[in-house]
DNA sequence: CTGAAAGCGCTTACAG
DNA sequence: CTGAAAGCGCTTACAG
């Protein structure tokens, strides 16, 4: 069997007739090689099909063309739209990106940053949530500030605690509008589902939904709230548990669409009409909840152009002081919300 | 400013009182170092944070511990699901996975191809359909061909022209198990709702739709049939125009479930009754396909096992001939379709 | 069982 | 403008 190895920068060279540190300059356009001879030697390359090892290039100092990708699930659609607008950057820049999982684990986590160190890639993209609890967070935050020292690039979407230029999904602002919602419609008796409040999404969430209530005479201290998993499955159990606990409850805010989702989907297969009996609100505004039926009503996100501008923050030049840029949200009512019918309104507490 | 430098094999070996041979082995595990020693080298690495560097590694002969996946685009559920499924083998195996878009291009497809062998990736993935017109394929064959005579291991998801280990979803057999389903139902004006047939995947389950129909006494190319894009978007189109050529069909399939989404919107907004009017049925059973209302009777293709099993075929050590694993799929049958109403039986063809 | 040395394929001061 | 040479951090025959 013909065994064609890939050419090497040496073939090119010896090709063309020059050095190979002639050639590598031609190739990357360092100066010090005429326009002319550079364009003949690109031309070579091409012909020979070539491309310049990446280990070899990056072992030998140059700039890394990956980056890197921390989410917690790509099966998650607001992970996944993240990781379609970073990755459609990438490519217009001739990067090519390394993708991992947390799974909403510190430990997970952390050992997937270090993979990506370990790995020399030019730039770290963190996407989702934080922990509320710092200790949680010690060592990525310390694998970040070495790694940022060393020359790597570093930006997050909707953290706090990682030292970076962020990505900041408007997450409080998005809690008092939804809630704000549901309040202008004139529901009293709102009840929560929602993902662990170690999270810091959910917290920042739900200070704005506090916010809200506060101004409307209410408290979040005073609403029924049950925490479960911030997944579709958490949604299900999370509506379950508050139909017993809270069964007066007229709206339901769900702390992200696939929560919100799993309880569209229980209150159905229990013929609880929505909005009729039970309006809901989900968060994100992932592709499917226009599609739903009723349509969901929701905080829309624009995941997947945090996705493009968290990896432009991390590919610009480092500023002296951290980036912050702002994903602001956008109320979406469709059809899961409306006024509580009146029997809701003026049935008292049970 | 104190530059911690990541500490180096040298340092290792330094601390440990040996070579850096000898320290090489006792990391890897080669033999040739008695267990006690190897043992005390590597609490010495993990003791100061040390992490081989993978390009030195690499470039030196090592097997590449990172994995390249091509999909069509991350943000569609059908491969986001794939990715998770790889992801998760890659993690456990201390892999890493590169994951690049092809965008249904061939073009785009071959230039990702490239960037990953160019990457040195020791395995690669491609997952998606192909296309019909062989023309089109011809230059990621040829370099993935290259590819694995240089000993790089590739699978593919759903690929026929590829020559490579191949997880197959039952696309055809699918097919005809929804178009059976619906027969079954008593529908025989039946329209379809289709991606492009130059994609694969398209034509093998129109094949398998064929299949059913020529059973039933029916043909494909005597059905409604109309192709858009193989997107929700796309499904959209496709419905819309569908009702003006065939306002009389009381069964739609869609090609896919985003498609079939789609559809399902449309109609909503125009207030046409599903399944009372109009049955539909979707492929793929994406997470979603179970929570929408009516919920999309629909084909199951285990899309996050199809993801795994293709990573263990490319991890798997390469075989003479060509593996294939069958993705089977599996009917699930939701609120979406129902039997004609009688009237629509008896209503002549247009 | 262990070490000295070559080599992987590049890039980049350092000299012309 | 161009080349010879060192060096990036490993692994692996080749000798002990």
């Amino acid at each position: 069997m013909v065994h064609t190895r890939n050419p090497r920068l040496k073939d090119v060279a010896q090709e063309a007739g020059i050095s190979i540190a002639t050639a590598s300059r031609a190739m990357s356009g360092s100066p010090g090689v005429s326009a002319q001879l550079a364009q003949r030697v690109r031309q070579i390359a091409a012909d020979l099909g070539y491309v310049a090892n990446v280990h070899a290039r990056s072992l030998a100092g140059s700039p890394s063309s990956v980056v890197g990708l921390v989410v917690h699930e790509i099966g998650d659609p607001y992970f996944s739209e993240i990781a379609s607008g970073v990755l459609s950057v990438a490519s217009t820049r001739g990067l090519t990106v390394q993708i991992c999982h947390s799974g909403r684990d510190p430990e997970a986590e952390l050992a997937q940053v270090r993979t990506l160190i370990a790995n020399q890639v030019g730039a770290i993209i963190v996407a989702g949530s934080g922990f509320v609890d710092p200790a949680k967070e010690a060592g990525v935050v310390q694998s970040l500030k070495r790694y940022q020292e060393g020359g790597g690039r570093v930006a997050v979407i909707g953290r706090h605690s990682l030292r970076a230029d962020t990505v900041q999904p408007d997450n409080r602002e998005g809690g008092t509008t939804i809630a704000e919602h549901l309040l202008g419609l004139g529901h009293r008796r709102i009840g929560v589902v929602s993902g662990s409040r170690q999270l810091t999404t959910v917290a920042d969430r739900l200070v704005g939904i506090d916010g809200a209530l506060a101004t409307a005479g209410l408290s979040l201290d005073a609403t029924p709230l049950v925490e479960a998993p911030f997944t579709r499955e958490g949604g299900k159990q999370a509506i379950t548990e508050l139909l017993t606990v809270a069964p007066d409850v007229t709206a339901v805010i769900g702390m992200n669409d696939d929560m919100a989702i799993g309880v569209l989907s229980v209150l159905r297969s229990r013929g609880v009409m929505v909005p009729e009996q039970i309006s809901v609100t989900g968060f994100d505004d992932v592709a499917v909840a226009g599609d739903l039926a009723p349509g969901l009503t929701t905080i829309r996100l624009p995941m997947s152009e945090m996705g493009r501008q968290a990896l432009k923050l991390a590919l610009a030049p480092p500023a002296t002081r951290r980036r912050s840029r702002r994903a602001a949200h956008e109320l979406v009512v469709r059809g899961s919300t409306a006024p509580p019918r009146a029997d809701s309104v003026l049935r008292p507490p049970a």
